[in-house]
DNA sequence: CTGAAAGCGCTTACAG
DNA sequence: CTGAAAGCGCTTACAG
């Protein structure tokens, strides 16, 4: 069934079947009618190959998923809690649109050779990267090459020759959310506060440790790099965090970079003997499912998944539809999500002490 | 840039380009090595549509995630813990096999349109299908039209007509899981045990109603229906149908049909001043991961999610390509995960009428 | 081994 | 208002 097919039953010629499919305004209200009936009757599409090849667009965009593991293959997306709701949301979000949405999981550097062979084939003429490290070349050259793309998680330059500056950007307030967050746990009576970072390639990972930075300066509290201690935002690196943390120091909250980190630092925590929160606060950052059900429920910083991925759809098929170079940038806010997992101390530094004593000899 | 720029650069034919682009065999290396090289100076990569239409694969499944409501647009797949991973895992294994994934969310009966279009429009030549209702008319119109299919979660049939049929399926063991799980109640003393049901309109949630029952009768232990109470998989449902079975029932144990409606009944339970799993055992189904990080961590029934994957994505392509109706059907086995969340009780009874006694006056 | 040509299914300027 | 024709970028039988 195509469009000759169609036009010889409904006794027209093909441009007409195309102009009624296309909406063409100097169409006959009768003749509309007449080629419409056969079109439904014979459940007849357009072959979307052919349309595009005459210059239509794919009405495609891609999802790309980086999740870039240095030293093994077995972590997959998978496991990740956090890419799940972002991509049904884009997806979501797309559709409503009328658009497409190819998902493209990438692991390895040389993986990039898939966005690239979408893009160069026409496949799609724009796409969504989320879990990208700040200033990926791999991105640059495909921006450069003239993807359109609405990168999340992305340093805002101000280098206009940049190519990222061509792109749209959407980020969560990382720094205030990291500045809210210590400067909570710092209203909440405590000043060794410890910070587990994040992967420090990306923007969330150096951009919610400046937060934690600039809270301390501001009230005044000495920064100590015996607090700090180097996760990369995967649970198991926020449970080694913890206890390379207290072995050279003694803090009596944490702010760790993610959830998933709060979750693997707990874990330490409730291994060596602390009771969070009585013996330790922790507070985390982006809200994941799993932080809510966690005891203590787990205090944290939430941003809107949701706002973010409407965001990046809508600017992007803008930029697509208008043929332009969209380059907004977005910082969508983050927000206090108090729970059980943080504690107001009082002069309870001996208790603490006491307990060291005991537990650590 | 297309293949006549690359023919006329490297001094051949678009035959010729065209030649060694699909690697055929009648190329003398030489040739074969130059063009090879225009192509890769230009990052030449052919059109895929011209490709397409002509009549190569466009080597794209869908990935359709179907999530009826029945009464609300609220409820978006983003909120599912469970078809995160699934998604992720569809998509890798496709990648690995040089497919791509367009991924469709369904919501209402109509957004099958979505799915029609794709199909009828040539972009995708099979789908997946998750979350779908047993018998759907939907899917059968599709499988009848000619789209290829694997389904998760559809019951296997005898008659040999049924569009069903010409799918492959791929099923957890739900009747197998749902007797065990209930079965390991029973063996650790248990006789009063509820069930909270899952979406009756899907084969897992009728299959493991089966399993359920068909363990009770193995044990000799009367089905009584005050200890079954209808939920549809959603959180909210577990939490209700807690409250509604406490109301007229007294079981020392529970067998939600998912972990998140597990998840609601614990909450439900703890409102009611039941301590699990001290006044109440309860397992669940799917092994989500949430089920680990609560307290009590859930014990639960696991299928390998990433086996099913990859039993879906496999079978569909070499369907595609060796264009055949593959028709197997894959049952993939489950297994206990024992946590916290069940007790052994011994004569308990009176304790437990004690506790009524006491909080439901 | 290689090129010229037909044709996949559309859309759209062109002519009437 | 409508049709005939060109052409999008490929692939592949055909001829040499």
């Amino acid at each position: 069934m195509n469009s000759k097919d169609i036009a010889r039953i409904a006794g027209v010629s093909r441009s007409t079947v195309s102009r009624v499919i296309n909406n063409y305004p100097n169409v006959p209200p009768e003749t509309k009618e007449k080629v419409l009936k056969v079109i439904r009757e014979y459940n007849y599409v357009p072959h979307a190959s052919a349309r595009m090849l005459r210059g239509k667009s794919s009405k495609t965009i891609g999802l790309v998923i980086v999740d870039l593991k240095k030293n093994s293959d077995i972590h997959k997306v998978y496991d990740n809690v956090y890419f799940g709701p972002f991509t049904t949301a884009v997806i979501d979000f797309a559709n409503q649109l009328g658009y497409n949405v190819l998902v493209i999981t990438v692991y390895k550097t040389r993986d990039y050779k898939k966005v690239r062979e979408v893009f160069y084939n026409k496949t799609i003429n724009g796409a969504i990267f989320i879990g990208v490290k700040n200033d990926d070349p791999d991105i640059k050259n495909l921006i450069e090459a003239g993807l359109k793309t609405a990168v999340i998680d992305q340093e805002i330059r101000e280098d206009e020759d940049d190519a990222f500056n061509k792109s749209i950007i959407v980020n969560m307030d990382n720094v205030n959310g990291a500045y809210e967050a210590t400067k909570y746990l710092i209203n909440l009576g405590h000043t060794e506060i410890a910070h587990i970072t994040g992967d420090m390639e990306k923007l969330s990972g150096f951009a919610r440790l400046e937060g934690y930075k600039k809270a301390l300066k501001e009230a005044g509290i000495p920064f100590k790099s015996s607090l700090v201690v180097k996760g990369d935002f995967v649970e198991e690196s926020g449970y080694k965090a913890a206890y390379k943390l207290f072995k050279k120091a003694k803090p009596t909250a944490i702010f760790a970079s993610n959830d998933q980190m709060a979750i693997g630092a707990m874990h330490a925590l409730e291994e060596m003997g602390f009771k969070v929160p009585e013996d330790v606060s922790i507070i985390g950052f982006d809200d994941i499912t799993i932080s809510r059900y966690l005891k203590p429920a787990l205090t944290t910083m939430s941003a809107s998944l949701l706002q973010m991925a409407e965001l990046a759809v809508e600017n992007l098929i803008k930029s697509i539809e208008e043929e332009i170079a969209i380059t907004a940038k977005f910082v969508v806010p983050v927000k206090l999500v108090e729970r059980e997992s943080c504690k107001r101390i009082e002069m309870q530094r001996e208790k603490i002490n006491d307990k060291y004593a005991l537990t650590m000899k």
